[in-house]
This record gives structure tokens, sequence and C-alpha cells, in this order.
DNA sequence: AAAACATTAAACCGATCGGTTGACAGTCAA
DNA sequence: TTGACTGTCAACCGATCGGTTTAATGTTTT
């Protein structure tokens, strides 16, 4: 479905971009649903709410098990933990702020323990 | 130009459901850039390249500086951070070790299945 | 066998996307 | 002042998006 890495960076973050798919994998945090469970809360045709479940499983973010008439969805966060990941390399430059704050302390606190 | 938190995240996610928007960002953690440097490394016209930076400005991602005939863009990592709140919420889904195997497994069924 | 159910498939719609080209505007240097 | 430079804007293109409706597929119930 996805080849390489940037691809799958791709998908996850547009399956992301969309407020109802965000809402159904919050809804698979609670456990599984069937496809129809996922799109009762929305004003949306089933079939819509289908493309949507269909996109998350694209991007990975979501597994589904067919039983009898019925497709159960569950989340499948590993690609999830691959969009934090990148995120993660960011995080410095929002902590940044923080981390001076911190060798601001440290520095003060070696000051006083040569002055002591 | 963003309102509500919805579509806030709608926004940072579809800016970076573009590996060149991705670079971008990469290439703005070494520091401020113009945007024709920041469209330097890609076969793409200028105009091209500013329009994704226009996009990462518009979610917020990147914050730019009109000097002269340049326009100097840098990191504004702020909205990476809410970014990465949210899917901070799913951390749970996998940080068990347990659900880490469980994963490892089903990727392994899933590839023979692929191959069969 | 027939009807009800759960879901996808296909065709279609207007909007947006990622990209181009060409014209334009502001700034700097000769 | 005349160019060169940096960047945006506007119009356009084909592809994809999010959504619909209608039809079809397969499953369960009666």
């Amino acid at each position: 479905m996805v080849e390489n890495e940037a691809a799958q960076l791709d998908a996850v973050f547009h399956a992301l971009s969309d407020a109802t798919r965000r809402a159904m994998l919050h809804t698979l945090t609670t456990g599984e649903r069937s496809v129809g469970e996922l799109a009762a809360p929305f004003s949306m045709s089933l079939a819509g709410a289908s493309k949507h479940v269909k996109v998350l499983e694209g991007a990975g973010l979501v597994r589904r098990e067919i039983r009898g008439r019925t497709h159960l969805c569950r989340l499948d966060a590993a690609r999830l933990a691959e969009a934090q990941a990148w995120l993660r390399y960011y995080e410095r430059f929002w902590t940044s702020r923080l981390d001076a704050l911190d060798a601001l302390l440290r520095a003060e606190d070696e000051e006083m323990e040569h002055s002591k």
C-alpha cells in the first residue's frame, strides 16, 4: 500500500488531517467497532464514513477483521508511534526555552557551589 | 487564519503530510532561511516552493520576516508541540511491551499473508 | 427462497491540492 | 534610471479529496 518511509508519513499525517478520522481513532481507543458503529456519530452517509475508515486502514492506523457481514475495526497505534518519532526530532525547538532555563539554573548552582 | 482547535490540527497535520514541506521544516532546524534557500534543494519552480512555504506559514509552523527583498523564514515549533500533544494521548496504545510484541507478531502475520 | 442487514463499489460532484507559466511588485546595485 | 534580484500573484492544469447516490456483494434471519 505504502512503499517508502516518506510515503508512510505522508499517509499517516494525511489520515490525521481530518477531524472525522481523528474522532474515529479516538472512538477506537475504547475498543473495537464495526464500520456502522464508527459511522454513527457523524451526519454522513455510511458510504462516506466507510471511505474514511478505508483511509485510516490504508495509512495502517486501523486493522479490519471481517466477521460475517460486519467488519470489526481496531486501532493499530504503531504508525502513530512513527509519526510521534518524527515529531520528537523537533522537541528541542519547543523545549529549548525550558532547557535554557535549566542551564541557567544549573550555572547558578555551580556558582553557589564554587562560592561556598 | 485558523479558528478552532480542530481546524488547527487539520492545518498542522495537512502541512506535515507532504515530504517537501517536512524537508523544509528540517532545513529550518539549522537556522533561518530565505524562501529561495528553502526552494533550492527541490526540482520545482520557485513559485511552487513559495506555495509550500505559505502552507507552512498558514499552519503556524513557520514565521516570516520580510527584510528588504528577501523573506526570512524560521521555524515556530509551538504548533508541532500541539500535534505531539494530540499524539501523546495514544501513547498508551504502543508503550506497553505486550502491545509492541503483539504489533510485531501481527506485522509478521501480515507479511506472510502478502507473500503467499 | 426471500427479505433484511452490513458494507463496499462505482459513478459523479464541487473543492482543494501540488504544480506550472507568465506577469507583476518591491528592493538593491550599477 | 536602468537593470538585476527576490518573491508573490493570478490563471490554469490534471489529480486527489470529501462527500453524495445508486447499485451490487455477501451474510444472516425468517
